[in-house]
DNA sequence: TTGTAAGCGTTATCAA
DNA sequence: TTGATAACGCTTACAA
């Protein structure tokens, strides 16, 4: 049973398409009855318009497209990014849009937007690598919102936590534990989340008059990988980590175990995200809202796509304290 | 700067825009000097024709579904899934097509597969409680390719390694290494390729002369979780586990270490996937080529679609081993 | 080799 | 309240 068309649900109802289109539309000037009528043969043959004709004559879409910036081998492989998509694609659903993966390469997606009528982008892991493209899309006026703080200027494109705040509390609780060799790795340190936990790392330690070592603070990507080599790189292992992502924290866990030490006695790991895994590894870690953000991250793109004022909150972010930190032990103060 | 449209093309090389076509479509019949004065007004405009009036004017849009079965909470949780996923969109783009995410209810597919003119799906984790979906999918003429194996009479429109072989294999060297008392852990016990997973496993132990245990079999979600519980739940342990996914075989390692017992020496344990954590954290295991399968799905998806005969090969499949089994000890013999 | 005109399935304009 | 008719941006018969 192939798909009418809007003729054909015209004929089967003795009407002009114009007519059932205004009724396809919820156009006030329909007469109650000719309405029933199209409706009900619309409902007995499962009549739905052909989106894209649509998208051609409205001149939108509802199509958003999404965006992996950063080298899609490190987003498609950290779960952190699954649960972000799958609020994203959650919200998406909700509001009758659809999601185009828009895998391609930079200099391509203005065509994207333009041959596919898409009607704006969510940037995963934007950095300020990426201005340049950010800046473009501003000059064709295509509406984009990343799912990562973004610079001063593109602010109120992007849904995400307090950054610095989170990361502030995190060190400062280690502080409280009374740890002052505590390391910071970063994941991609072209992040604005990156750079603004890196100062927020940075002011509670010398909030608490603790010098900062240069050594301590190291960058990579947020993987398994740059966790464990980064702490196979001391020469001697600090009290405690602050790791950008819960990936990197559980690849310290494991090459901090695996030279014999104990976590926490030996060494406190903090993560950051609260992914699954976090939980199942009883990671202490700053949590955040993933999969609202992803939902955030459509609310605010549609809000700006369809030029309606809507609230999107910053969410919350809170420290989880679970069974990867502990108190300094007194022989190593 | 707009997007021209293929009039305007027309206009500025002085010609119909019927002769525009023609060169965008590569037909024979346009003169080498108006082809090249063509071209170079398109380069020089960077245009690109409208995707979607394309699609309603040649009946295809070169977009193709993407369906989440089996609970998105499981799907987007699994950094398989990523992999599998990262697979797919590679392929799409480099063969020219569009991958749009249909996050929607069981019996919306088909009026997605008509409004966006969806011209074919790839679905992810199809089990066999999907059979009705499938059937109206082939009823309807809808081109689709399942990520994991299908029962026979769907078994063409699957790509996925031998489900059945990697088990036995993975649990006859867990057989060779003494082991008896070996537990089979599954993901959703829906899908076929667990199935034949299970079929592997009671042959290879048929095979070696070991009588099998139901109370040893047991089945959940391809989680953390489930290892984790299921491992808790026995009440003496078995000497040897085979997970039907490394998130699994994690999940029971951590189980078992936080018993106070150690693996491999007191519990040997092979996973299913090699997703990244599993060589993060040295777990044996049965690789299957992720990647490769996403990719491999879309080739077949595509020749379906376009009615060519390409030849996807059975991908490969091979035990791993690593730092997480071992002989049996003498002593639990 | 090129162009005219109709067609794809919608919506929008204007008149009746 | 309704319906012709044009329009959206493209392709494709059919003619020239």
């Amino acid at each position: 049973m192939k798909n009418l068309t809007i003729s054909e649900i015209a004929s089967l109802a003795n009407v002009s398409k114009t007519t059932v289109s205004r009724v396809l539309n919820n156009k006030p000037d329909v007469s109650g009855e000719t309405k029933e009528r199209i409706l009900s043969i619309i409902k007995q043959y499962k009549f739905k318009p052909n989106a894209l004709a649509t998208a051609i004559s409205k001149k939108h879409s509802k199509i958003i497209g999404l965006i992996a910036l950063q080298g899609t081998e490190y987003i498609f492989i950290n779960p952190y990014y699954l649960r972000v998509l799958h609020g994203i694609t959650t919200e998406i659903n909700k509001l009758g849009y659809q999601l185009m993966f828009c895998y391609a390469k930079e200099n391509e997606y203005i065509d994207l937007f333009n041959n596919y009528m898409i009607e704006g982008f969510i940037l995963l892991s934007a950095g300020v690598n990426h201005m340049n493209l950010l800046d473009e899309f501003y000059e064709y006026n295509i509406p984009f919102v990343s799912t990562t703080e973004l610079p001063d200027n593109y602010k109120s494109n992007s849904v995400d936590i307090n950054n610095y705040q989170g990361a502030k509390m995190a060190v400062e609780y280690l502080l409280s534990l009374g740890h002052k060799r505590i390391a910071f790795i970063s994941s991609f340190s072209s992040l604005m989340a990156n750079k603004e936990r890196l100062k927020g790392y940075k002011d509670a330690m010398k909030e608490y008059g603790v010098p900062i070592d240069d050594s301590l603070i190291r960058e990579g990507t947020p993987t398994f990988e740059t966790g464990y080599k980064t702490m196979n790189s001391f020469e001697t292992l600090p009290t405690a980590v602050f790791a950008c992502s819960d990936m990197i924290a559980i690849g310290a866990i494991d090459a901090i175990t695996s030279k014999g030490k104990k976590v926490p006695e030996d060494v406190s790991v903090v993560g950051f995200d609260d992914i699954d895994l976090a939980s199942n590894f009883g990671l202490t870690t700053v949590q955040q809202p993933i999969f609202d953000k992803g939902k955030n991250s459509v609310k605010k793109l549609i809000s700006l796509i369809e030029n309606k004022k809507v609230r999107v909150p910053e969410l919350p972010v809170k420290v989880v304290v679970r069974d990867t930190t502990s108190k300094l032990k007194e022989s190593t103060k």
